[in-house]
DNA sequence: CTACAATCAGTATTTGTTCGCTCATAGAGT
DNA sequence: ACTCTATGAGCGAACAAATACTGATTGTAG
């Protein structure tokens, strides 16, 4: 199982060495290169760790900080150009986890976020029992495991990696549909349908997609 | 520790009735009769709370409650001579804490100043124990929290976030109501109704949403 | 042919609105 | 201080409207 982190980062070569590095390392990363990018990438998926560059076009790396931390404990390291900016940030409490200072050694770089995901899984007995697997398309929860459609899976993911966090319809269509195409809410509907009774026959619960009428729907995790 | 009123009334007979039954009540009054003297007054002093009159030879109250919302969260009364003026009022958003028809009674100025105070004292030393988010709909109180439907998130909305502001139903209803829909006043009531079940039983107290007659409602912070 | 996506129409459910009544409030008159 | 009256507010229950669910059906790509 590999832990994914996101890169936020402007300037692409340093973005790709980042990336190239963690990746020997067995991680899985993801890259952005524009600050107005993140919170919507952040509201489909579900990174490890967030390298967080802080001079970027667009929302900058402190809004960004701040504004993650209004909705998710996901481990941030902020990156810095220079050390007197870093002392400038720990005064603003952003609640980043983590700081480091360009340039940086990639080993660097590595042991900060294994010692982050270090601090998280020990202090964390893993809560989240239920799991989604990307590369089968499965979702697994205690000992069972039913496979989803690509379909199934792409509606699942947002609403999963946002547990209690309401969804529209539309927006659900957003994630779905990159060409903007508009289908009927009905539609939507039906999938769900369909992955309710996956999920329950999986949990032996009911529930686990509430809709909240007039709104939307909602993930919550079951018991267990 | 005794509290300063400000009295903004250029009749000057009034002023002084009004000057007499707080002093009375322990309060220190302070007389202004025209517009124009307030905002230089205000630069040196600062009272506990402003009865501000409309009608005004100068600036108007209207405009000085603006000019004063720019730099001090001092308590206003504003203080009017016709009920039909205070919906007209209400709609400009001037950010006054009260609102007082005249003639009224001394008793009822008395009661209101106190209320300001006791409110004011009362929610200063904490913090924001109660929270809003418009992701889950829900609100969080200590450590429960409870859902609200769609509906009620909206209505709950502005009262929550301009705490101890009045707002009248028809105010209620266009921020809800974009498209300029009339409802009954009693659906309003109704939904208040709702809305304050499901507070008081989270905030074990009554009264979060207060009443007031022939105005509005109006949301104060629970006690921590 | 099969598996899956999309739609539709009928039904079920939830929520919003109104009604009619009672109670509360504020001011006026005695 | 006391009632009286007009108006505002609270509330339960009936009603209306909006929204969601379901199963059947059609469309489509491999």
């Amino acid at each position: 199982m590999s832990e994914q982190i996101l890169i936020v980062e402007d300037e692409v070569k340093l973005a790709n060495l980042m990336s190239d590095f963690l990746s020997s390392h067995h991680f899985v990363t993801h890259q952005i290169h524009h600050g107005n990018e993140v919170l919507p990438w952040l509201e489909i998926n579900r990174p490890s760790v967030i390298l967080l560059d802080i001079m970027l076009p667009g929302q900058s790396g402190i809004e960004l900080c701040k504004a993650i931390r209004q909705f998710s404990n996901v481990p941030i390291i902020m990156v810095s150009a220079k050390v007197e900016e870093i002392d400038r940030l720990l005064g603003l409490e952003l609640g980043a986890d983590d700081y480091i200072c360009k340039p940086f050694s990639y080993a660097e770089l590595v042991a900060r976020v294994k010692a982050i995901l270090r601090r998280l899984n020990s202090a964390e007995p893993k809560a989240t029992v239920m799991q989604l697997d990307e590369s089968t398309y499965t979702v697994k929860f205690k000992t069972s495991c039913i496979e989803l459609t690509n379909f199934e899976f792409q509606l699942f993911k947002p609403l999963f990696n946002n547990p209690n966090r309401i969804y529209s319809r539309d927006s659900l269509m957003d994630t779905m549909y990159a060409d903007q195409r508009i289908v009927s809410h009905r539609t939507i509907d039906s999938h769900i349908k369909k992955l309710r009774k996956k999920l329950d026959e999986l949990t032996q619960t009911d529930s686990v997609i509430q809709s909240v009428y007039g709104v939307g729907y909602r993930f919550v995790h079951p018991q267990g």
